[in-house]
DNA sequence: TGTACAATCCCCCAAAAGGGGTATTTTTTG
DNA sequence: CAAAAAATACCCCTTTTGGGGGATTGTACA
C-alpha cells in the first residue's frame, strides 16, 4: 500500500502542527485545517484516506462534519481525536459509525495503532473507553439532545445565564406557568431533575 | 547565549510531544512532564530556563505550581500555555507575576516570539488577550477562590455532583442547617446568589 | 384534512433554596 | 495561651423549583 494520506482537523494550531510532525514520518499529511467549515473542501481537494477530526471545532462541530463526510466521501475513514471521555460522546460516535475514537492524551504509539487499525478496516476506540458499552438505546442521548425545540433551547440558555423562571417569563413576554412547563419538558427530555444538572448539560454540550 | 533550556508540562501527551518537536530545532527541551506533581522534581533535575506550563494539570494545577516554582527556583521563567482566555485566568497570572501567557491555538511563530520575549526579561501576554487590563482589584478572584475553606470546597463539589442540601447533610453526618450555612457562606464569598451560578463557577475552576 | 407537535397557560402541592440573623464548639495558628 | 478561623447548629420567613395533572391555540406536514 502507498503511504496512507492523512488530514488533520483541529483548531489548536500547536496541537495540529504537533500531530503532523509526529505522524509525518509514517504518513503523508495532505492537509491541516483549523476550522470546521474548511474540512469538506480540504477532503475534496486532496485525496484523503483518514481524517483525524476534533469534535470541538469552530463553525461546524465534529459530529455534524462526520455525518457530512460519510455522506459525501464514503471511503474516508474518520477518527475522532478528542479530549472528551464522556460516554455520550462515545455513544454518539458509535451511532454515527465513526471508524475510531482516540484521546488527545494518547501517546504517539497509541495514535499510530489506532490509525493502523482503522486502515485495516477495523473500528478502533481508545482502550481507556472500554467501559462505554454500546448501549441498547445508544441513540437516547442523540434523540434527547436534538429533540429540544428552539424555544426550549432558548430557555436552557437563559437558565444557564442565571435567570430565574420569572425573569425568563418577563423577558420573553410569557406567563411564568409557560416557562415552568418548558422547564418541566426540558427536564423530562434530558432525564434530569434539577437546574444544576441542566447547567452541566448546557456547558458540556455548548448550548 | 547557549541554547535556552525548555521544560514542557502538559498532560496531553500528543500536544506535549508536538510542542517538543516544534521547538526542538531552536531550543533544548530538557524535560517533558505530564503531571503537576512531577514538575518541581523535573526542574530540580535539569537546569531549566523556561517552563511552558499548562494550567489544567493532574495532581497540582498550574497556578499552585507557579507559586511553588517562583519560591523554589526564582530564575526560572514561567509561561502559561493554556486554552483558556478567561479574564480571571489572565488576572491571576498577572497577580502571580508569571512571565508569560500563551494560548494553545497559537502558531509556532507566536510561541517562539513569546519565549524569546520572556528570555529577554520581558513579560509576554498573548496579543489576543490585550482586552484584559490589570484590574484595580485584580486579586478579587484570587481571594474569592482561595478563601473557600476545605469544607466549603467539599460541599461545592457535592452540589456540583447534583446533591441537595439534605443529601449532603446526610452524607457528611451534619444537620441540614449546617450545610445551609456553608452554602450561604460560599455564595457570599463568590458573590453569587444561586446554585446554577455555583455550578458554572465550579466547572470553570475545575473544582 | 386531520394529527402530531410546538407553544402557550392554568391548578395544586411539596420540597428546596435563598436571605437575614445569632450562637456554640473545635481547630488552627501567631 | 489568646485570638482568629472553621465548623457546627438553630430561628424565621420568602421565593423558587420541582412534580402531578390538564387544556387551548396554532401550524406544519403528510
Amino acid at each position: 500500500m502507498l503511504t496512507p494520506k492523512l488530514l488533520i482537523a483541529d483548531d489548536h494550531i500547536l496541537f495540529n502542527e504537533g500531530v503532523r510532525q509526529l505522524l509525518s514520518e509514517k504518513y503523508e499529511v495532505v492537509g491541516q485545517v483549523y476550522d470546521g467549515k474548511d474540512v469538506l473542501s480540504a477532503i475534496h481537494l486532496k485525496k484523503t484516506d483518514v481524517i483525524l477530526l476534533d469534535i470541538n471545532l469552530p463553525s461546524i462541530n465534529g459530529f455534524d462534519l462526520a455525518k457530512e463526510i460519510k455522506r459525501a466521501f464514503d471511503t474516508v475513514k474518520i477518527i475522532f481525536l478528542s479530549m472528551y471521555t464522556e460516554p455520550r460522546f462515545i455513544e454518539q460516535s458509535k451511532f454515527l459509525e465513526v471508524n475510531g475514537y482516540l484521546l488527545k492524551n494518547s501517546t504517539k504509539e497509541e495514535l499510530i495503532e489506532g490509525i493502523e487499525s482503522v486502515l485495516r478496516g477495523e473500528t478502533y476506540y481508545d482502550t481507556k473507553l472500554q467501559f462505554t458499552k454500546i448501549s441498547l438505546h445508544h441513540n437516547d442521548f442523540f434523540v434527547k439532545q436534538y429533540s429540544l425545540t428552539p424555544r426550549e433551547i432558548e430557555i436552557v440558555r437563559m437558565i444557564k445565564d442565571g435567570m430565574s423562571t420569572s425573569q425568563i417569563a418577563e423577558k420573553l413576554f410569557l406567563g411564568q406557568e409557560t416557562v415552568k412547563t418548558h422547564r418541566k419538558n426540558i427536564y423530562y427530555k434530558l432525564s434530569i431533575t434539577k437546574s444544576t444538572e441542566l447547567i452541566k448539560f448546557a456547558i458540556e454540550n455548548n448550548i
